[in-house]
DNA sequence: ATTTTAGGTAAGTACATACTTACGGTAAGT
DNA sequence: ACTTACCGTAAGTATGTACTTACCTAAAAT
C-alpha cells in the first residue's frame, strides 16, 4: 500500500520510451533551455532535419513539447507537466523503495 | 546556465532505456515493494523465466537493481541509489523547464 | 507569380531488442 | 549418488525503431 501505481505507470510510459533515445533526451534537455525552431533544433544535432521532426513527434505524443506555428517555422517548446509526471511517479517509487529498504532491515535485525 | 547536463545524462540514459518497456518497469516496480527471487518475479509475468532474467540484467546494468544469492535461489532487491540519480536529473530539467518559462513570459510580455 | 524557406510525411533499410527453446551449472533434498 | 529446484547463458527469430532520401504543402520574399 501507500502506493497508486498502475495508474501513472502508463502515462510515464511513453515518457521513459521519448527519453530512452540519446537524440531525443539532447533535443528536449535543449529545448528546456529555451524554445526552438525545427530547423535550429537539427542544426546542433548529427542527424537529418526530417529525423528531427519524427523525434520531436514522439516527445510530443509522450507530452513532454509543444510546438506553435510561427509564419514558416515551427516553434517547439517543453511542457512543464511533462517532468512533473514523472517526477510525481518517481517520488511514488521512491517512497516504496524506502520503507522495502526498512522492512529489510527489521528482517535483518530478526535474524 | 544553472545545469550540469552531459555528466548524469549519460549516466541516467540507461536507467531511461531499463524503465522503457513495460515488463521491465513492472518488475521494478514489484522489486520496489520488496525484495523477490527470479521464479517469483516470472510467475507474477506472462513471459517465461529466461525473459525475465534478461530484464534483471538489464537493470542491474542500469543500476537500479542488485542481487544476492540464498542458496540456490537469486534474490533481487530495489537500489535507492538508482531512483536518486533519475530524481536528481529531473529536478536539474525541471529548473530549466521554470527559467525558460519564465523566460517565455518575459518576452511575451514584451511583444 | 515564381522562388525560397521551413517543415511534415512516405517508403525503404539496417540495426536493436524482446521473446522463445535448449542447454549447462550449482545447491539442496532424498 | 541421484534427483530436483533454481537460475543464467546461447542461439535463433520476429518485431520494433532510428535513420536515410524523396516528395509534398504552406508561408514569406523577391
Amino acid at each position: 500500500m501507500a502506493n497508486l501505481n498502475g495508474i501513472e505507470s502508463d502515462a510515464c510510459g511513453a515518457i521513459f520510451v521519448a527519453l530512452a533515445d540519446p537524440t531525443r533526451r539532447k533535443l528536449f534537455e535543449t529545448l528546456t533551455r529555451g524554445p526552438r525552431s525545427v530547423g535550429d533544433l537539427a542544426r546542433t544535432l548529427p542527424v537529418s532535419r526530417p529525423a528531427v521532426s519524427q523525434h520531436l513527434r514522439h516527445l510530443s505524443d509522450a507530452g513532454l513539447v509543444q510546438s506553435t506555428r510561427k509564419g514558416t517555422r515551427n516553434i517547439y517548446a517543453a511542457r512543464q507537466e511533462g517532468v512533473e509526471v514523472l517526477r510525481r511517479y518517481l517520488e511514488s517509487l521512491w517512497g516504496d523503495v524506502l520503507t522495502a529498504f526498512a522492512d529489510k532491515i527489521d528482517q535483518e535485525n530478526l535474524k
